[in-house]
Order: C-alpha cells, then sequence, then structure tokens
DNA sequence: CTGATACTAATGTATAGACAACTATATATG
DNA sequence: CATATATAGTTGTCTATACATTAGTATCAG
C-alpha cells in the first residue's frame, strides 16, 4: 500500500489510500476512521505524515475530524451535490424532475470578438453553438446556448452532448471541470425566449451567465440561460 | 506580537498577524513574505509551527507558496472578494461603489409560523424585523428585508447594525458566520418595490432570499432582498 | 442509584532536527 | 565570453517525541 521508496511523497500515498476505500465503500459515510496511531503503526511512518495526509482530505471535506472522539467519513449530503457548479440536466435531477431538451441549433460559427475573449481563442477560431429549449417533465424552463471550442471538443455530434454536455466532456473525454464564474440577473423575456418558454409579453425571465473552466484553468464554455421566472428558482449554498 | 501563553494557538496568533499585516497593506501582493526561518527566529517557535500557519493562509489563497523561491502575498482578484458570503455593504464596496442604506422599520415582533420554523424557534418568540432600502452612491438598488432573533443578538440599536449587520455580528459580537442557504428568482417589482426602488410597472427585480447560519449551524437571520434588475447583476465563483 | 473521580484513547499543539528538491546567484573553468 | 560548478537560501517531506484538550467509559463513594 505504501512504498517508501516511491517518489511519491507518503502522505500523498496515504491519501490515495483512504480516498480510494471511500470510494470503495470499504469506509461508509458515518463510520470511524482508524486512528492516526493505527495508522503510524501499520506502515511504519509517523504520526505526523499521518496527520498531514488526514488534514489535507478534512480539509477537502471527506473527513471529519472530533477532537477526542476521532476521524469520521463525511456523509455525502443532498445539498452537497446541490453546493458547486451543476449542468442543468443535474439540477433538474437533484430536483426529483425529469430533464430533456429540445435541439434549435447546432451548427459551426467562428468566434467574434467577445467570444474569442471569453474562450481565450483568436478570432475567427471555430465554436460549436449548441442552442436548445430545457424542459422538466416535457414541460419548458429555460433555453440555453452554449458555446464551446471545437478546439477542445473535437468532433462531436448531437448525441454526443444529450442529455448532458458536463457527462460527455467529464465522462467521454476525461476532462476535469475545475469552476465556473456565474452572473445572474432579472430581465424580461424578449421574444425568442416568450415563444420558446410559452410565456407572455412583459413577464420576467432569470438570465444566467456562465464562463466555465477546465483544471488547467483553460475556459471550456461560455452559456446564456434564460429562465422562466415562475418555474425556476436558483438555489445555493454559500461559505462565508 | 506573538503570546506563549495565551490560549490561542501560536500558529492562530501568526495568522492572523500575518492577516493584519497583509489588510494594513504593509504586505501588499506580489511581495516576499519573510521565510520560514525567519519567523521561527524572530518569535523563538518551531518551524512546524510556522509552516501550520502558512500553510492554512496558503489553502484559503490569502498566500502562494512556491518551492526553492519562497511564499508570496497573492493578488486579491476582484472574484476572490466577490467569492463566498457577503453582506450588501461588503459586495457594494467590492464593486468599488459606496454603500448606504435608509432604514424604513426597526420593531420587534413576534415570529409567525414561517418565520419560526426557518429560524428554528417557538412561535410568539421575539424577533427584530429590520427593513431597509439600500444605496449604491445615494442611487437606490435594493429593498431588504432582515429578521433576526433577539435572543441571538439581545438589545441592538439603529446605531449597531449600521452600515453591516454582519459587521456588527463578527465584529462586535463576536459570532462566527458560517453559511447560507440562498434562493434567487426574476420576478416584478411590487407597489412597495416600485416606490423605493424608483421604478415603473411591469420593471423585473431579482428577488433574493437567504437564510444565513453561525458556526455552531444555528441560523440567525432571515433575509429578504429585492434588487433593482438594472443595476444589479449577482456574480459568482463555483466549484465543481 | 447517583454523582464524582480516574482512566483510556483520540485529536490538537508544539518542538528540534534532518535531509530532499528547487531557485538563484556567485565562482571557477575552459 | 560561455558554460559548468559550487553555494546559499528557500520550501517540501519526514521523524520522534512531549504534553494539552476533549470525549467516553469505568470505577468507586455515598
Amino acid at each position: 500500500m505504501i512504498d517508501k521508496n516511491s517518489p511519491l511523497p507518503i502522505y500523498y500515498q496515504l491519501e490515495e489510500e483512504i480516498k480510494q476505500l471511500i470510494k470503495s465503500e470499504q469506509l461508509k459515510p458515518g463510520e470511524l476512521l482508524p486512528s492516526e496511531r493505527e495508522y503510524a503503526e501499520k506502515y511504519n511512518i509517523s504520526r505526523m505524515t499521518v496527520r498531514q495526509a488526514i488534514n489535507n482530505l478534512a480539509s477537502d471535506g471527506l473527513l471529519i475530524r472530533q477532537k477526542g472522539k476521532g476521524t469520521f467519513i463525511a456523509e455525502k449530503k443532498f445539498e452537497q451535490t446541490l453546493q458547486g457548479l451543476t449542468s442543468f440536466s443535474e439540477d433538474m435531477k437533484a430536483r426529483g424532475l425529469t430533464p430533456s431538451s429540445k435541439l434549435v441549433r447546432f451548427d459551426v460559427i467562428q468566434a467574434d470578438q467577445k467570444l474569442a475573449e471569453k474562450l481565450q481563442l483568436a478570432e475567427g477560431d471555430d465554436l460549436f453553438i449548441i442552442h436548445r429549449i430545457r424542459l422538466a417533465n416535457e414541460s419548458p424552463v429555460a433555453v440555453e446556448t452554449i458555446y464551446t471550442p471545437k478546439s477542445i471538443v473535437g468532433d462531436m455530434t448531437e448525441a454526443d452532448f444529450t442529455p448532458s454536455f458536463y457527462h460527455y466532456m467529464e465522462k467521454k473525454l476525461g476532462y476535469s471541470i475545475k469552476q465556473a464564474h456565474q452572473e445572474m440577473e432579472a430581465s424580461l423575456a424578449n421574444d425568442f425566449e416568450r415563444e420558446h418558454l410559452r410565456i407572455n409579453e412583459g413577464d420576467p425571465v432569470l438570465l444566467m451567465e456562465r464562463l466555465t473552466f477546465l483544471s488547467n484553468d483553460i475556459p471550456f464554455e461560455y452559456v446564456k440561460s434564460a429562465y422562466r421566472a415562475d418555474r425556476y428558482k436558483f438555489k445555493l449554498q454559500m461559505p462565508r
């Protein structure tokens, strides 16, 4: 398990081992992790080295330390999945609804100045534009336009990003999504939104704009969405 | 600076000192922090203790460690200050605007069923209601209603929560704010909002609802706000 | 039975030291 | 002059140890 001659730091190897045990459910949420001393003796390493591994996992939220009691595997809460960046389909599933979508447009276009700047590309670079109506339980909730560089996603067909573009990025292409900058504001629906969301003139919408980054801090997605105000409320958990 | 007889851990005291130096701009972004050995010798403490302080600040993003070179003060990005839970006044300052407010109502009321449930109180318990118009550079941006239990904040006067209720909670009462559950949606302004925000019938507003928790997971604040859609955009950074 | 006390085991804090890995600079060598 | 080479200084990793603090349990006294 732990190889003292490995170039990888011991604390890192231990982190990976514990992560693996949690992932494979040999350690389940709520259960007690072996104590620091046990790990130190088992692998014949210093307790401080064990602490370094456990502290890292605790600050990642995977473990919960309790003085005098021990270290426990964290519960993966429902809120925890809602917390943080989610795609439309993940979001809807978390709310107990069935997501689907109706594709309006799927093309390759050339980046204009604004899109090139947002996505850190040169003007004229190839972009996919994915324009779709988002439904929950067959009823329209949002219109969404995604711009994503062809240089990152390569050749892509409609089947690839249906139902979830994030799923394709992560599971099929193996990218790791790190974080997003998101903006939200209220507005009145324009003609296009009104038509596709089946709402009336003067009805409000929640506008969302998001720039999403891979783990190497390269932006791979710029999305603009408009949500029906009467059917969608954005919920999040924020730490201080 | 460092008091070895203080009940506060040494590493924590050092963290606070470095934070203070950054805040007061005696250490500016990009500058080199004194080395670990320097701190250890200066205060006659162990280098490992210094490391604990510096590591904590580095994982908070305040410092950036570079092997072989040293530890540097991080650039404070605009987004970094916006990340996480902020009060209206903090939010506006981060945008370079001057926040102020006009108090509309400040009373003690009795919790109804809904408020009691949200704030984990009994029906009829005393609550402060703080109702104010929020201005940025003298111009109205939002109307805000805060409900907070008298049992937590005790006696409170208008001066206490002006300009910032969070500042009073944290700096004066010594509470630690942990996190909030927040919801955002779009709507049309009602009569009251239109009057105070000086907007017209049919104009949209961004509605925000927030339940804020102390470090012991007790809710201390329930806020409802309505922001002028043309003057306010909610920005946040979200990790995956 | 109840309550105080002692004990055990866990994490938290802190020390002193060693060597590794990396960066930058100064110095010697061709 | 250009290129190795040494050197100093930094953070990174790791050890072994000590005592503090907290939680839970066991034990004993009343």
